[in-house]
RNA sequence: UGACCCAUGGUGUAAUGGUAACACUGCAGAUUUUGGUUCUGUCAUUCCAGGUUCGAGUCCUGGUGGGUCAACCA
């Protein structure tokens, strides 16, 4: 009688939409999942691509189906290998990985032979207009367009005439081929679209085999199609396309796939238009794609950003059909949750200010036993050499310090982090006023966190031998744009006017000997200084540390900095 | 002056006609050899008007607001 459990086991987590809609479908019957990653490589994966990679592998997974990963490369104009590589190694980067890897240009040839189908059908015809003509002949959102004058060919003609575009017969813009659907559809796309279009160009994968493209609507449903996608999950802006998609899907009679679609990522104070960001590389005002400022995920990559907290960070902005714009403070507390978990502490100072610790002897150097990570005794520990004149950071003195200000001051005491308390005896000025020098005394009695007496102090600082210091250039990153929504502005705007002159600063900090050997790729906590990442161009001789992101700081806010 | 999509705290996301919840942020406190972490507490939410219903964030109608669509881009 006595049933105290607790009836309220972890009530199982609420589906999104898009798990209703396979729930619903495996409870039909339809128990086969297959999914897509469908990026165009005309330029390098972002965040936003990272939420909708966890999305379409992430569901695949949860449903034990499987994801492929597409190249959607039918704009040889603007497309690269170069992003291809990058766009893969990406993917994998992120920790998954694709069941098949395709490129819609590998369906060309079938493509090619659904065209003459509906031209056999009485569904396509070649159109002969220019760009200007078929863009008025459209219409407007409110008024209806109106029928080519090319738009009853005979099939015999439009065969012919199509042969004639693949075969190099006509001239870049000169004729394009079109569904015959309906002009007056209230929806434009479905105002005779284009199927291919003419381009003299060569393609990244197919050369100089093709001189007709097909165009996305044409090549995107059909490919899916192709392949037996049953779940075929796109951005907000491709709504208005699914009609179209399903248009071909009927006319062809082939292999029904579905779109859904779900609303992309927007972050605060990020550029997340792929045309924008490739503007910016073009432009210099950033360094390349993996520029550390940049939302790109080699960009997060270099500077510490770990898988594991961009996935976190895209479970945790969910899914849903409405606008919205993230704060890029969320995505900093996933990356913080998870590095506070898993680096490792380091002492290190960017602002030096020299300290004298004038009752410690000369030439003595004595071995501090710091623990590694706090978070997790498995990482152990390790020696950091003290000695009479260690640096400490600028931040870390106050001459005259407000009323909550617990670290050092002229009288005042502290604890260097694992090692002594120190009491500061005298502030040693230069001609123009500034501190460059602070002569201490230590309590010999206080190793191991105690003290002569017992007494405790409130300020932990961290320190650096200056006899051992390792000098470092350290890159410290602050958001590109100084504006909340950038990617709303006009693009040659977003530059000149947004543009967060403080986005990037360079110093050189002065480190505990232990971070010399550091790997590319590493990531330490600089205690209180934030997570550093050390920089892929660092090398033995020159040691670079980007820094990932900040600790919170709340003393910055009692202190109003 | 069209079609389609959307509307829940500051920001996101849940609530499947039945007590509006979770996370981030903010604020307050405790712990802490990092002003970090952790822990506790706390502020704050259903766009408007009708309708259906015993009961509406949820269903219906109409508004309002936001978004998408008029590339031979994807």
């Amino acid at each position: 009688m006595t049933t105290n459990q607790p009836e309220s086991a972890p009530a199982e987590k609420s589906l999104n939409f898009l798990e209703e809609i396979i729930e619903n479908d495996i409870a039909r019957g339809n128990t086969r999942v297959l999914t897509r990653f469908p990026p165009e490589p005309n330029g390098y994966l972002h965040i936003g691509h990272a939420k909708s990679i966890c999305l379409n592998f992430g569901l695949a997974r949860k449903y034990g189906g499987l994801t492929n990963l597409r190249f959607d490369d039918t704009n040889p104009v603007k497309e690269d290998v170069e992003y291809v590589d990058s766009i893969k190694e990406d993917v994998q980067w992120l920790g998954f990985q694709w069941a098949e890897e395709h490129y819609a240009s590998d369906y060309f040839e079938q493509l090619y032979d659904w065209a003459v189908q509906l031209i056999r059908a009485s569904k396509a015809y070649v159109d002969d207009q220019t760009q200007e003509q078929i863009r008025t002949g459209r219409g407007t959102v409110t008024v209806p367009g109106t029928p080519s004058p090319w738009r009853e060919r005979s099939v015999e003609e439009n065969r012919e005439l199509f042969a004639g575009m693949r075969s190099g017969k006509f001239a870049d813009g000169e004729k394009v081929l079109r569904a015959k659907i309906d002009m007056a559809h209230p929806n434009m796309l479905m105002r005779d679209p284009i199927l291919y279009r003419i381009l003299h160009t060569d393609h990244h994968r197919t050369g100089d085999k093709w001189c007709i493209y097909p165009m996305y609507d044409y090549a995107h449903g059909q490919s899916d199609s192709i392949e037996r996608i049953t779940h075929s999950i796109c951005t907000l802006e491709f709504d208005v396309h699914r009609p179209l998609y399903d248009w071909f899907i009927r006319e062809l009679d082939i292999f029904p796939s579905h779109q859904y679609e779900f609303a992309r990522l927007n972050l605060t104070y990020t550029v997340m238009s792929k045309r924008k960001l490739l503007s910016l590389v073009q432009t210099g005002l950033v360094s390349g794609w993996d520029d550390p400022r940049m939302p790109t995920i080699c960009a997060l990559r270099r500077r510490g950003y770990t898988p594991e907290s961009i996935r976190a960070f895209a479970e945790k902005v969910g899914v849903a059909k409405r606008d919205n714009v993230i704060d890029l403070g969320l995505l900093e507390f996933c990356v913080r949750e998870d590095l506070n978990r898993r680096s490792e502490r380091r002492m290190g100072v960017l602002d030096p200010i020299r300290v004298v610790i004038t009752n410690f002897p000369e030439g003595k150097t004595e071995s501090i036993r710091c623990v590694n990570n706090p978070e997790d005794e498995a990482a152990g520990s390790r020696d950091v050499p003290f000695t009479r004149e260690v640096y400490i950071d600028r931040d870390d003195f106050m001459e005259d310090p407000p009323k909550k200000y617990f670290r050092l001051s002229p009288g005042g005491e502290v604890r260097l982090r694992y090692g002594y308390l120190i009491r500061c005896e005298e502030v040693v000025k230069n001609a123009a006023g500034e501190v460059v020098e602070l002569r201490c005394t230590y309590d010999p009695e206080s190793a191991g966190g105690g003290s002569s007496d017992g007494r405790r102090v409130k300020g932990v600082i961290h320190w650096v031998s200056a006899q051992h210091a390792v000098p470092a250039e350290v890159r410290l990153f602050d958001r590109l744009f100084s504006r909340e929504d950038p990617d709303d502005v006009e693009e040659g705007k977003v530059f000149t006017d947004y543009l967060n002159p403080d986005s990037l600063k360079v110093v050189t900090g002065y480190l505990e000997p232990a971070l010399a050997g550091a790997a590319a790729g590493e990531t330490f906590q600089f205690e209180r200084l934030g997570y550093f990442c050390v920089d892929k161009d660092s090398t033995s001789s020159k040691l670079i540390f980007n820094r990932t992101v900040t600790l919170k700081d709340s003393w910055a806010k009692v202190a109003g900095r």
